[in-house]
DNA sequence: TCCATACTTGAGACTGAGTTGCAACTAGAA
DNA sequence: TTCTAGTTGCAACTCAGTCTCAAGTATGGA
């Protein structure tokens, strides 16, 4: 099924309707891979000649990752980043503090343990958040003590 | 080594100085237990007649954080929570929904799968952070679905 | 003890990410 | 086509945290 259909039904299962605002964030949203934030997003969707207006945009996230289409990536600081996860299964980040840039790493195992965790606790689990922080190879290559941590788009 | 020396060596190997301020607060830090957020640390300094500035405390976090005497837990939303990390090893955190309380988890499993996982990468990793979220028990209990996110303090 | 000075402080302005109120607009069921 | 609940853009707002700057102070040295 179109990532575009799996969004329809998403939305007319909750009586929400479906837009040129919300198809055109979608559109986008679909063209991109990798990791993206709202900047970037508002950015694109500007020269591809559709205007969505900011609040628009911080509204339709949610539903896109209420439907299960995209992913948030709460980034220590506070800004959030984005991912299109169709076709995709679940997978944590590796942040780059010189550049950047995010890898991904999955384990089965650490699942294993999550869950195992939170039986011992009783604690129902509803999501979590697995960042490792520090320096890609070629950040670390040049000397981490120089890599200022800067903001990369795109 | 008490943790105010600790503290006040650490001050001094980089020209820092110790004030009042800042005594008031790692005296007030050292006194809670559980995590605390910036406006905990305030009233609760505030209450104790000590008049520290907004601005000052959050000069003064960082500080704490760098010298190993506390910790600091990135909430997703963006607003941050403190620890105090005095005789105390590495764990993470399982956060409530519910009722916002704190549970704490340690796995030297994870840990060495990072590591492992890092190596990988060549990643240089400086730091992580391991949060599940959920319901804890007796939120989970009560039946979740009613159980509105809440922010609560202390 | 006194001094010099680099480090600190408080107040308030500011920033950046995200949210909200509201009047005008519109998808989509009937 | 009509009706109405849901949606939009804008601008004002919130919230956590940062920055500026003038006034204050801890601390090593004379």
């Amino acid at each position: 099924m179109k990532a575009i259909d799996r969004f329809a039904r998403f939305l007319s299962q909750r009586r929400l309707k479906m837009t040129k605002e919300r198809r055109a964030i979608l559109d986008d949203v679909l063209s991109v891979r990798g990791h993206f934030d709202v900047d970037d997003l508002l950015a694109r969707l500007r020269r591809s000649g559709h205007h969505v207006s900011r609040a628009t945009l911080y509204r339709t996230l949610p539903r896109l990752v209420e439907s299960g289409l995209i992913h948030k990536v709460e980034m220590a600081g506070g800004q959030a980043r984005y991912e299109l996860m169709v076709g995709r299964h679940h997978h944590d980040h590796m942040v780059c503090l010189g550049c950047g840039d995010i890898l991904e790493f999955e384990s089965a195992e650490v699942e294993r343990i999550q869950e195992e965790v939170c039986r011992r606790k009783k604690f129902v689990m509803t999501g979590h958040t697995h960042q490792i922080r520090g320096f890609c190879a070629s950040c670390a290559g040049e000397g981490r003590a120089g890599a200022a941590p800067r903001k990369v788009h795109g």
